[in-house]
DNA sequence: TTGAAAGCGCTACCAA
DNA sequence: TTGGTAGCGCTTTCAA
């Protein structure tokens, strides 16, 4: 019920509704509701009488009106943080070429990194009687926004970045391993001074990269420096950010490793700007594995976290949970791969 | 009605209905209703007493009955070629950030470039009644398709690519303004041998910029050579292949005039498979400015199409006509810029 | 196979 | 300011 009065909305011109088909067609509403729905228990000829008829009056059904009448719901939400991040904009078409292979319409949602637009979002949506969402949560998304969709029993799948402290449906990547594998890397290559740049210290994709940020360090035996772990928004001007405090650290590490692909886009404009040379005087790694990264330069090595399958396997998720009927929660994880790039 | 049959749906749970908060907080349901849309005519004594059992009871507002009830909508639907291209990203992100401001939930189609995805996603918005249609029609959309919309009476702004032969709301960019100051930049440069690659030459974006090669050619007095011109799908693995003709050809162009940023993208990963230095050995231009060309290598000058202004022009366009009922078609074109960018 | 009547959850309209 | 009644366009249910 948030502001429901200032809620734009607008008039409508007048639709054919099936009754008017009907009469056209000389038959009853009933009749030409079974033919709009193609039930088989209509002879040939009334059908293509009916069919004519709609054809004729331009009739569009009306699907909402159905929808409610029978209690059913053909549309889903997919609330994302950000459309302009191509990581969003891959899990986006993943999710896109699923449901649209079952026929459902999909809402779509951007918080813009704001618990506010997420609450507001996730009302309207479920206003609009979706039958399920995709949540892509903001960093401090509250446990009773997700209670609040489970109150109402309608199946929501969790994307990306896990909640904690709540049993939802998840699809998300392991985030350790793929900094694990990125922090290796840089170590096997001789790197001991490591930077870990961007992201925010409050969101569990963070915690979970640190911390296989510190198990490749010790696997390596070394220590890391806490003062080269600098988190900001994760944008790339939160990129450009926090590389000030490297390029202004008194012992600059001689690689770094980035949050995200759109952080280490901002690294590299940071590092430029300040007349160090990335690839050169210091190596980037990132981690997403977006399309930008096949054409920057350097040529940025980086941990794939499949965004486009992650979109696809949350569809699936949730059309499983919109179809069955268990209130079993479940979770799926990928293993991310890292995709080393050399100049 | 395309194959109502195949269309997935599925059963909701029971919600609360306003007879319920009716009931519970003794009042009828006429008044729960005044209260739900935040009416002022209602005492605050009641108000409180209704908004408290909603609470209590969990009442979450079906905006679908009441907006069949009133004839009302307050969704609008964005369809688009393909949300993986940062173009359209940047435009979605235009068309949320203005249309989330009057309310609208926005349903999103992605018709991945082919006509009967078109057709369908059309369809499906127009029997979900939503109130208003933001279309990036596909190339070869027919008369037909827009008519449909038109007939039913349903605003309609159609966006980035004009369509020939009918009159529509249109939001778009001087292509050929674009295409003409690329053009002058490289002949300017001395360039006198200028290939023009990618996009489909059915579309009217391709002629317009086409049209523009030409007049910069004609102002510089040089003649273009025609088999320097190579269409392709607008997207990155077009751009591959269209360069292949260059590569191959006996008297290589100097310079590369790209129909688009993507298409640059796949020109510049052409050009280094074949060993080629792009920026070196051939200078290239691309079109869109979309974010990745500023960290891209070479830097790609480029010209700069706005794409999240055409959105926020095309939202707000569309609420015009949704909000006023004169049906005068309007036209809005954009400038384009030339982003110089150096090595 | 077709038809008549009831009702999904809400708002419009009129009366009190 | 509040309440009763009708009806948005469709589906459901039962009878013919």
């Amino acid at each position: 019920m948030n502001g429901l009065g200032e809620i734009m909305s607008n008039k409508q011109s007048r639709r054919v509704t099936l009754m008017e088909v009907a009469n056209h067609a000389g038959v009853s509403r009933a009749t030409a509701s079974l033919v709009a729905r193609n039930s088989t228990k209509i002879s040939n000829d009334t059908k293509e009488k009916v069919l004519q008829s709609m054809k004729e009056l331009g009739y569009v059904y009306d699907r909402i009106a159905a929808n409610l009448r029978s209690q059913t719901s053909t549309t889903i939400g997919i609330i994302i943080t950000d459309v302009a991040n191509t990581f969003f904009s891959e899990l986006l078409l993943g999710v896109h070429q699923e449901l649209e292979k079952f026929g459902y319409t999909v809402f779509l949602g951007t918080t813009f990194d704001s618990v506010d637009n997420q609450v507001k979002l996730i009302s309207t949506m479920l206003e609009h009687r979706v039958g399920g969402i995709i949540l892509c949560p903001v960093s401090s998304t509250s446990t009773e926004t997700i209670e609040r969709v489970q109150n109402i029993d309608i199946p929501m799948v969790v994307a990306v970045r896990e909640l904690p402290f709540i049993e939802t449906n998840y699809v998300g990547l392991n985030y350790t391993q793929g900094a694990k594998k990125a922090t290796s890397y840089l170590l096997e290559k001789g790197h001991t001074r490591i930077a870990f740049l961007g992201g925010r210290s409050e969101s569990s994709t963070w915690h979970e990269r640190i911390e296989g940020f510190y198990q490749a360090h010790q696997n390596a035996g070394i220590n890391v420096d806490s003062s080269l772990i600098v988190d900001s928004s994760p944008t790339r001007e939160g990129g450009i950010e926090a590389v000030q405090t490297i390029i202004n650290h008194p012992n600059r590490p001689t690689a770094i490793f980035c949050f995200s692909d759109m952080i280490a886009f901002g690294v590299i404009i940071g590092l430029r700007k300040a007349g160090i040379t990335p690839g050169e005087d210091i190596e980037i790694v990132g981690f997403d594995n977006v399309p930008e990264t096949e054409i920057v330069y350097p040529p940025l090595t980086t941990v794939s976290s499949f965004p486009q399958q992650i979109g696809a396997e949350a569809a699936n998720l949730l059309h499983k949970k919109m179809t069955s009927d268990t209130n079993e929660k479940e979770r799926i994880i990928l293993q991310p791969e890292l995709v080393k790039r050399d100049k």
